[in-house]
DNA sequence: ATAAAATTTGCAACATTATAACAGTTGCCA
DNA sequence: TGGCAACTGTTATAATGTTGCAAATTTTAT
């Protein structure tokens, strides 16, 4: 049985933003990227709600912050986390998430679950040699993949399965 | 050498519509699913573009047809030809392609060519079973799987490996 | 230091995609 | 014939995403 990923377990989420937020800073100095006040306000939101934040849901913290903003403001601040590997866009969801691992822009793998809203990014290679394999046999060259999968998370399926139906 | 898949060949496209449209006459008759014509003429469509159509592609040529359309219709169609298996939503698009193969509601793998819009629909055994295998390790039960590989189709790939730029 | 250039942000309007709510119609069966 | 269920029409509205331009800020060059 093996430990489970974070978002599943209880942890201090506090001090799990402020890692991400450390390490985004981190990876922004190194390539010369600005990050800044808004848009690190954007990603220390989308990293505060473990679950992937809609465009529109960023915006409404912002203005409950004070802030003056629009729909450009935040797109434009998305677009560039996203460029520089530090959210990722649920296509499935309209949503961004956070990624554990910045650096250079990549494709994830994602665990999405339908009852608590959670999100659990993979690296899994297994996957990626397939659908590369697949690609390859019919002559496709791969430059973006899409891949969430949907469906119950450990919590939530054992209380589904445990409980027959809370009336 | 794998021959080529079938959107990326030449063929009689009118007959590849029909006889998609006649198996999915077949397919509703067995599950006593009512195919009206509205349904109907938007899976006709659907296929007559090898593309991805848009809901409001989709809603442009009814109307050009005649026929008055609202939005709903067309959302309403594409949910019956969802659920039956007819047709399969892009989520990175925002779009509707036909599916080869119809009957149960599933979950498909797309090559989607970013150059000339194509789409081919991969049946992977491999990819799921890598999919399957990896959310196992995680304890998530998987209900549905979204795969889109965004690239270049070996048409446009040559295309644009032999020519250097056609200023 | 100062001016020019590039980047980022604010802002208004707009475009696209999707849904809600309710009324009318059609086909089927008691 | 009347009632029921499924389907469709219609209007309005919600949710998501973009364009274009001007102001402000930061960087770079003089
Ligand atoms: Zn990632
Ligand atoms: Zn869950
Ligand atoms: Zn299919
Ligand atoms: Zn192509």
């Amino acid at each position: 049985m093996p430990a489970r990923a974070l978002p599943y377990r209880p942890h201090n989420h506090d001090l799990c933003v402020d890692q991400a937020l450390a390490q985004a800073r981190e990876s922004c100095r190194r390539n010369e990227a600005r990050l800044t006040p808004v848009r690190e306000r954007v990603l220390e939101l989308i990293w505060q709600s473990h679950k992937p934040l809609g465009a529109y849901d960023v915006l409404a913290q912002l203005s409950a912050d004070g802030h003056k903003a629009a729909p450009p403001t935040v797109y434009r601040a998305l677009d560039f986390l996203q460029q520089h590997g530090l959210v990722h866009r649920i296509a499935s969801l309209n949503a961004f998430t956070g990624c554990d691992h910045p650096g250079q822009h990549h494709c994830g793998t994602f665990l999405i679950c339908r009852s608590c809203g959670n999100v659990l990014e993979l690296a899994a290679p297994n996957i990626t040699a397939a659908i590369n394999q697949a690609a390859t046999a019919e002559t496709f060259q791969v430059e973006q993949i899409t891949l969430e999968i949907a469906g119950l998370c450990p919590r939530c399926e054992s209380d589904s399965t445990d409980q027959p139906t809370p009336s």
